[in-house]
DNA sequence: TAGAATATCCGAATATTTAAATATTTTGGT
DNA sequence: ACCAAAATATTTAAATATTCGGATATTCTA
């Protein structure tokens, strides 16, 4: 594999690598949202999410499309969030991981 | 969600999102390998190599395993490379996108 | 216990994140 | 066509995080 498709590679994932970002993406799983609506659904600054918009625009992981004042977010490759759920199943596997390792230690003492 | 959950998430996203991990994790997609393999097959330093071994060891991405004077790493969640191909062929899928877009602008020239 | 294999420390270069302030865009009413 | 207001985007700068390889340290085996 060309090191050139790691870069690329990295770069999709470095996108999916912030909070906001993964928030944003989970909530537009199965409907377009309006900037404001992602503002009242996060709870997050206007600023920050138009700025994490940019970013997913940026990198074509997001389509736009104006209705009236509204500009709505939709995913371009639904199926990322396949690969965003590969990923929090194995965190709820670590997390499982970790509960057992606390009571197995709290049973050692 | 809880938000602990995008942060946490996030987290294992970043641990992807560069080049020289993702050459490592698709280096173990169905085979172990000493830390010298991964050196001579991605021709990175040793140093270098190591660090990220490390990174993907403390996010608990890779296990380790002593044989003789090698330590071999393997990958601890194998579905994992599920989701680096689904990022991989949306990746192709937007280079083609590129391609028949600057096709298109030739041809209107 | 020497030497091979692997890990850690370091510091400079670079990148990311945030919200306030401000700018831009577009609608809807007249 | 024009204007006010709503919706969205951009700029900015400080705080924080990441990345790299050389130098060095540690670990383990034979």
């Amino acid at each position: 594999m060309n090191k050139k498709v790691y870069k690329i590679h990295s770069e999709i994932c470095k996108t999916l690598s912030n909070p906001v970002r993964l928030e944003v993406i989970n909530l537009l799983r199965n409907k377009k949202r309006s900037v404001g609506e992602l503002v009242n659904l996060t709870k997050i600054s206007q600023s920050t999410i138009s700025q994490h918009l940019t970013i997913l625009r940026q990198k074509n992981l997001v389509l736009t499309k104006r209705k009236g004042k509204n500009i709505y977010y939709s995913l371009a490759y639904p199926e990322m969030i396949k690969a965003c759920d590969i990923m929090r199943n194995i965190l709820f596997k670590q997390l499982k991981k970790n509960e057992k390792l606390v009571q197995k230690i709290r049973r050692g003492k």
